[in-house]
RNA sequence: GGCCCAGUAGUUCAGUUGGUUAGAACGCCAGCCUGUCACGCUGGAGGUCGACGGUUCGAGCCCGUUCCGGGUCGCCA
């Protein structure tokens, strides 16, 4: 019975004093005091506990012992001679009769110190990642994230969600992002592949009469890695409703998310619902973003008419946006900083001027902007301190970059950024098309199964030429917080008609539909309710929850940017067997 | 695939203009220490300076190539 134990490491307080018990756990650390006195720390799962040994015996055993061994200890608990007020456990002490190793550790030097293991290699901590998430400052992140879960599925399920799994081999649909590709033994060149997102299953489930599902769904997308994006795979709080519209779905997440941020997070201040609604353009126009951090209360300004003739190359014929902020106290080193952050991260150079204390306009490009100084401080509403930040090129250049320009100044003036809150909004009325950078030709904006706004009398209209396509609008919503997307959804398209015609914009027809979506094309000319849904990434709420800034600390086993698990070691090579009977030949280099 | 930053002891890092035997902290090992809790004190072990090539009388440092890690752009319906 060694292996089991009547207390955990967490739970003995001076109340206990007295009692015979057994305690198990992993030992953290032997501090040797005196010949015949030295002081053990177990820890488990729940906390630590100290063991003190007070004969050279005992002292010894302990000495001989490798840290992070298991061991089990069986002994009375007692007030200890001097406390120790940081630890729930700092009233007490366990004198042990007897101490049994359940597993050695073989090792006296470890690849990194367990409660240091976040300064430690990142390599070093996903290869050895069960010794990492032994450290509790890794470990809590996991258990929150658990306490989310667990809170997200009774939300969801109070408000009448059926919590249905779909598949994970399914069939490869060529839009979108890579698929991970699962060859089929049983069909010779033909393969399965892991869903990018169980999108199609829940349409199907909607169009077999479910009324609303939920899934925490697994995401298979072979893409590269972000500091906010595993690469390989992720979780989604993936839901869809019948008979349901915008207006319905935002409000469902609304009450789910609402008190999740406000019990799990960081900070105290949350959003309250509706959260704001921003439309597409607006938030471009505005942010230079569809992810603005409101957070920041800069916004950007157009400049155009102000600035495009000034006689500075770079404005000439561009688009000129501008960000004004005021009681700006960056250095010039600060400034030059910011620039440089900008064209790393826009391949875009920007620009800036200040207004000093004694109103004279000065440094960057002023000189170019003095003739029409009156005008421009009118414009700006400039006032001696403020800095202005430039940026220009056609209209989504520029406003893209004034939107990195904008968030960098945020992170550089505290007095702009009220950091430690959750700013939640919608953005809505997405473009339904766009014209493709490579093709030059119309093309879905982002995905083909959003309704356009208006039906298909818009449609209709735009193919006879009256309206332009690019002013159609889809039913479709980005949930963005902090500057994060942490959700998407939209009001699918229900009915085939449409959906023929929203292809034949885009130069496909009923042909194309049919063999991209088959399941999904019969399963509504059935019958298919008008349905909508979302789906929250789960990584990114619990990134903002704890404020982590990587992704790998929120997930339990996460792979490295190379998309390898350096723990498993995968991928790898197999064998010629397997290859042989999955019909598989590696092209030599 | 492009660009940026890093790689020195088990770990985190320092290392001056290119110049003697490459340092510190933590960890590890040994000893001392009777109330520690980031215990303390004394001593010790531990290095192919990522790898290869070049410049030089001489390279951790300069140059080139490459590998590895992180970030970022492309990509992510």
């Amino acid at each position: 019975m060694e292996q089991s134990r009547t207390h955990n490491c967490g739970e003995l307080r001076i109340s206990d004093e007295g009692k015979h018990v057994r305690i198990c756990g992993w030992l953290e650390n032997v501090r040797e005091v005196g010949a015949n006195l030295s002081f053990a720390v177990v820890r488990d799962f729940y906390g630590t506990t100290q063991v003190v040994a007070e004969d050279e015996e005992t002292v010894r055993l302990l000495h001989g012992m490798n840290n992070e061994s298991v061991i089990s200890v069986e002994g009375t608990v007692r007030e200890r001679a001097s406390k120790n007020p940081k630890l729930p456990t700092g009233d007490i002490e366990v004198v042990p009769e007897s101490i049994t190793v359940l597993g050695r550790c073989r090792y006296n030097e470890l690849p990194f110190e367990i409660n240091r293991s976040r300064d430690a290699d990142e390599a070093a901590r996903l290869k050895y990642r069960f010794l990492d998430l032994r450290n509790p400052a890794v470990k809590k992140n996991i258990i929150l994230r658990c306490n989310v879960v667990a809170e997200l599925r009774r939300l969801m399920t109070e408000q009448g969600f059926l919590e249905i799994t779909t598949p994970i081999l399914t069939a490869s649909s060529p839009e979108g992002a890579r698929d991970y590709l699962v060859p089929a033994r049983k069909h010779p060149g033909k393969f399965y592949a892991l869903p990018q997102a169980p999108q199609q299953f829940k349409q199907l489930l909607m169009a077999s009469g479910f009324d609303r599902y939920f899934q925490i769904a697994p995401c298979f997308r072979d893409e590269d890695a972000r500091g906010d994006r595993t690469p390989g795979e992720f979780y989604q709080l993936d839901m869809e409703m019948s008979f349901a519209g915008q207006d319905d779905v935002l409000g469902v997440l609304e009450k789910v998310l609402v008190p999740v941020f406000e019990k799990y997070g960081l900070y105290d201040r949350v959003s309250p619902a509706p959260f704001e609604r921003i439309p597409f353009r607006e938030a471009m126009e505005k942010y230079g973003t569809d992810k603005p951090d409101l957070r920041i209360d800069l916004e950007i300004t157009d400049a155009t008419a102000l600035l495009g003739d000034i006689g500075f190359g770079p404005f000439e014929g561009n688009v000129v946006k501008a960000v004004v902020v005021d009681g700006f106290e960056g250095t010039r080193k600060q400034i030059d900083k910011l620039c440089a952050d900008v064209e790393v991260q826009t391949a875009q150079k920007s620009f800036w001027f200040r207004m000093d204390e004694s109103g004279e306009l000065v440094g960057g490009i002023a000189k170019f902007v003095q003739d029409k100084k009156a005008e421009v401080v009118s414009a700006l509403g400039l006032k001696p301190g403020c800095f202005v930040g430039l940026a220009a090129g056609k209209l989504a250049v520029a406003q893209k970059t004034a939107g990195v320009l904008r968030t960098k100044l945020g992170a550089l003036c505290p007095a702009h950024m009220d950091k430690e809150q959750y700013r939640l909004c919608w953005i809505v009325d997405f473009p339904m098309y766009e014209i493709g950078e490579e093709s030059g030709e119309l093309e879905f904006c982002h995905n083909p199964f959003s309704m356009p706004a208006g039906g298909l009398e818009v449609l209709e209209k735009a193919e006879r030429g009256e309206i332009d396509p690019l002013d159609i609008m889809a039913n479709q919503y980005d949930l963005v917080c902090n500057g994060y997307e942490t959700a998407s959804g939209a009001v699918r398209n229900h009915d085939p008609d449409i959906m023929i015609k929203a292809f034949e914009l885009v130069r496909l027809g009923e042909d194309d539909v049919k063999k991209k979506f088959p399941a999904m094309y019969n399963a509504f000319c059935y019958g298919a309710p008008p349905h909508a849904g979302c789906a929250p990434g789960i990584d990114r709420i619990i990134m903002l929850l704890t404020g982590e800034e990587s992704i790998r600390e929120v997930i339990t086993f996460p792979m490295n940017q190379r998309a390898q698990d350096l723990m498993m070691g995968a991928p790898s090579e197999v064998t010629q067997k397997q290859l042989d009977e999955l019909h598989i030949a590696i092209k030599p280099e």
